[in-house]
RNA sequence: UGCCUGAUGGUGUAAUGGUAGCACAGGCGACUUUGACUCGCCUAGUCGUGGUUCGAAUCCACGUCGGGCAGCCA
C-alpha cells in the first residue's frame, strides 16, 4: 500500500467495498485498479461529492492505481463549460498533496483507439501518464465516445437486442407498467434488424423531431425491476453539445453511456450511490450483451454523506442562488468545495470529514459538529495566531505616556514544535472586545470588570479603575493601570489572573472588513418538510468592521488566521485588495463559556 | 399487493462465531498568558421473537420498521 507522505497519521481505512477490491487484487482480476469520479457538469461539486471523490481517489492510491475524472455530461440541454472548469478546479484542490498522483486525465482530444483484444476488435482509452504537462490533458468525457457508443448500439441492435420504438415519451410510461404491475411490450418490439437499422441512422441523420422515436433496450416488459422494462439506450435531442457542437442529435442515455464509458477507460471497480442499486443489472446487461473481450467493471454502491444543517441537491442549490439568498455557487456559506475553499476549509479538514464518515449501506445523516471538529481540527494546527478586534471599545493604559510603545512578543502557533514569535507593540490606548468588559458581571465573568483585573494577552496585567460613558449611558472608554511588572521578563510575570483578554493597539491597528458566516439554516433537517427556505439562518452572515493588529496588512489568499479567542479567518479571495482588506470567518472557536447558564 | 436494500449509544462507524470498541455530541474535573488546545473521568447501544452453538451484533427462520425504484435526468 502507498501512504502518502503528507497526511502518515490517518489510517488506512477499511470497508465492505475495499474487502472487495482487496479480494481481486489478491486474484489479479484486473490488469489495475481503477476508478472514476464521474460527475454531470450541471452543477458545482459539493461535500456529498467530496465523499464519493475520498472514495474513488482513495481506493485508487490505496491499490496503486488511478483515478480517472469523467464528465458524465450524456444530456447537453443541462450541461455547461462553467461546470466543467469548476469541476476540475475543485477535484484538483480537493486531492492536492494526497491523491494528485493518481489523478487520470487523458491526452487532451483522444477518443478510444481501436484494437484486437483477443482476437476481438475493442476500443480503450488509458489515461495520459502522470505528469504530463497540463495544456497537453484534460479529463476524459462521456462525450468524447459519442462514436464508440453509437457503434456498440449498432451492435445491439444486429444481435437483436435493440430495436427502434416509435412510442411517445406518454405511451412509453403507459406501457412500462408499475412496480406491481407487470408493462406491455411496445408494438416495435419485434421490428426487424434491417428495420431497425436503417431506422436508427435515419434517427442519427436528424430525420426525426425529438421524443418521435427512441432506440430501446429488449429486455424484459414483465420484469420486477423496472429499469429492466426495455429501458431506452437513445433519445433525438436536436440540441448542440458543450463539447461535440451540432455534431449529434441523438444522445445516449446514463444507463447506456456510463457501463460502457467505464469498460472503454479499462475501469475495474465502479463505485457509485446507492440510488443506482436498481440500475445495476442493467449495467451488467449491456456490457454482458455486446461480449466485450476485456474484463468487465462491476458496480458498488454506498450511501451519500448528508450534513447535517445543510441541503445538498443540485436544484436546492440553484434556488438558494436564484433567490438571492447566497451569492452564487461558492458563496462561503454555500455546501459546495467551492464555498468552503473560499470560507476558509482546508481541503485536508473536508477529506478528513468525508473519510471519517465511513462507507456503508445504511442512509444516514452525519451532524455538522464532525465537519466542525475536523475543521478545527486541521486549522488548530494549520493556523497562525493573530490579534484582533471585532467589536472595538477602547481602553486607556493611564500610567503610561502618550505615544509610548512597549514590545511584547506574541507566540505565532503554540501548536508549532519549535513555535515562533513576532512583536506587537502595546500602547496607551487599545481596543479591546465590547464583550470583554461587564459593568455587572454575571457569576464566573473572568473578564474585564470594575475594579479587576485581567491579563493583556502577551503584554502584562492591567486593572480596571474608571468607567467613561456618554450622555446615553453608553460606554466610550475604560480606563485602566498596566502592572509592568508583570510582562514577560518582570518579577510578577508568574501573577495568575482568571481572564486574558486580546487587544489592538488604537494607533497601529488596522481597519478591515471581517464577515462572520454562520450555518446557512437553523434547524439540522433544512428540508424535512419540503419547506428549506423557511429554514435559513437570519444570521448566517453578519459584516462588522474590525481592528486588526498591523501584521494582517500583508495577509494573502489562502493563509489561515486564527484570530485568538475569536475564531479561524482567511482573507477573501474575491473581495479583499490591499488596503481594503476583507476577512471571512471559517469558523469560530469552541466556546463553552457561551454555552454557561447566564450569559448571552 | 412487486423488486432492490438496510437496521449497533443522541449521531456516525468498528467488531467478519470468542471481552461490544472508536469518533463527534453531552456531563464533570485538571491544566491554561486563547473560557481554545490538551489530558482524565462519566453518561449512553446490538430492532423484535424463536432457532443453531460451549458461545451469536455476527449464522438460520419469521416478523417489525426505514430507505430507494414507475425521467426520453444523472
Amino acid at each position: 500500500m502507498t501512504v502518502e507522505p503528507t497526511e502518515p497519521a490517518s489510517p488506512a481505512p477499511s470497508d465492505f467495498i475495499r474487502d472487495i477490491v482487496a479480494q481481486h487484487v489478491a486474484e489479479k482480476r484486473y490488469p489495475k485498479i481503477v476508478t472514476r469520479f464521474p460527475p454531470e457538469p450541471n452543477g458545482y461539486l459539493h461535500l456529498g461529492h467530496a465523499k464519493a471523490i475520498c472514495i474513488d481517489f482513495g481506493i485508487a492510491r490505496e491499490n496503486g492505481g488511478h483515478c480517472n475524472l469523467r464528465m458524465d455530461d450524456t444530456n447537453p440541454a443541462k450541461e455547461e463549460v462553467e461546470y466543467v472548469e469548476s469541476i476540475i478546479a475543485d477535484v484538483k484542490w480537493l486531492i492536492a498533496g494526497w491523491a494528485d498522483h493518481c489523478l487520470g486525465f487523458k491526452p487532451r482530444g483522444a477518443t478510444p483507439a481501436a484494437g484486437v483484444v483477443n482476437g476481438q476488435p475493442d476500443f480503450h482509452l488509458p489515461p495520459a501518464p502522470v505528469g504530463t504537462p497540463d495544456a497537453q490533458v484534460e479529463p476524459f468525457f462521456a462525450s468524447h465516445y459519442f462514436d464508440q457508443l453509437h457503434g456498440y448500439a449498432v451492435r445491439l441492435i444486429e444481435l437483436g437486442k435493440a430495436y427502434v420504438c416509435d412510442l411517445s415519451p406518454e405511451e412509453t410510461e403507459t406501457y412500462r407498467g408499475a412496480p406491481d404491475r407487470p408493462g406491455r411490450n411496445s408494438p416495435f418490439r419485434d421490428r426487424s434488424v434491417a428495420e431497425n437499422l436503417d431506422l436508427f441512422a435515419r434517427m442519427k441523420a436528424g430525420e426525426f423531431p425529438d421524443g418521435a422515436r427512441s432506440l430501446r433496450a429488449k429486455i424484459d416488459m414483465a420484469a420486477p425491476n423496472m429499469w429492466l422494462r426495455d429501458p431506452l439506450l437513445y433519445r433525438i435531442r436536436h440540441t448542440p453539445h458543450h463539447q461535440t457542437g451540432d455534431k449529434w442529435c441523438i444522445y445516449p442515455l446514463y444507463d447506456y453511456a456510463h457501463c460502457l464509458s467505464d469498460y472503454l477507460e479499462g475501469v475495474s471497480h465502479s463505485l457509485c450511490s446507492l440510488e443506482f442499486t436498481d440500475h445495476r443489472p442493467l449495467y451488467d446487461w449491456v456490457l454482458e450483451s455486446l461480449l466485450l473481450p476485456r474484463p468487465l467493471p462491476r458496480q458498488y454502491e454506498f450511501s451519500k454523506l448528508i450534513p447535517t444543517y445543510m441541503v445538498v441537491s443540485k436544484r436546492k442549490l440553484i434556488h438558494l442562488i436564484n433567490q438571492g439568498i447566497v451569492q452564487d455557487w461558492d458563496d462561503p456559506r454555500m455546501p459546495t468545495i467551492s464555498g468552503n475553499r473560499r470560507r476558509g476549509v482546508p481541503a485536508s479538514a473536508i477529506r478528513k470529514f468525508a473519510i471519517g464518515a465511513g462507507v456503508t449501506k445504511f442512509k444516514s445523516v452525519t451532524e455538522i459538529e464532525v465537519f466542525e471538529h475536523a475543521i478545527r481540527d486541521e486549522l488548530n494546527t494549520l493556523a497562525v495566531r493573530r490579534l484582533a478586534v471585532l467589536d472595538p471599545i477602547k481602553l486607556v493604559l493611564t500610567n503610561l505616556a502618550p505615544g509610548e510603545t512597549l514590545e511584547c512578543a506574541a507566540v505565532n502557533n503554540p501548536q508549532d514544535e519549535h513555535p515562533t514569535t513576532r512583536p506587537v507593540q502595546l500602547a496607551r490606548e487599545v481596543f479591546i472586545e465590547r464583550d470583554d468588559f461587564a459593568e455587572v458581571p454575571p457569576p464566573k465573568y473572568f473578564r474585564l470588570k470594575p475594579g479587576g483585573e485581567v491579563r493583556l494577552k502577551y503584554a502584562c496585567i492591567i486593572k480596571c479603575d474608571e468607567v467613561i460613558k456618554d450622555p446615553a449611558g453608553r460606554i466610550t472608554e475604560i480606563r485602566c493601570t498596566a502592572d509592568l511588572s508583570t510582562r514577560a521578563g518582570g518579577p510578577n510575570v508568574d501573577r495568575k489572573v482568571k481572564g486574558t483578554i486580546h487587544w489592538v493597539s488604537a494607533s497601529a491597528g488596522i481597519d478591515a472588513e471581517v464577515r462572520l458566516y454562520d450555518r446557512l439554516f437553523s434547524v439540522p433537517e433544512p428540508d424535512a418538510d419540503g419547506q428549506f427556505l423557511k429554514n435559513v439562518n437570519p444570521r448566517s452572515l453578519e459584516v462588522v468592521r474590525a481592528k486588526l493588529e498591523p501584521s494582517l496588512a500583508t495577509a494573502k489568499t489562502g493563509e489561515h488566521f486564527q484570530f485568538e479567542r475569536l475564531g479561524y479567518f482567511v482573507v477573501d479571495a474575491k473581495d479583499s485588495a490591499p488596503g481594503r482588506l476583507v476577512f471571512n470567518r471559517t469558523i469560530s472557536l469552541k466556546d463553552t463559556w457561551a454555552k454557561a447558564p447566564g450569559t448571552k
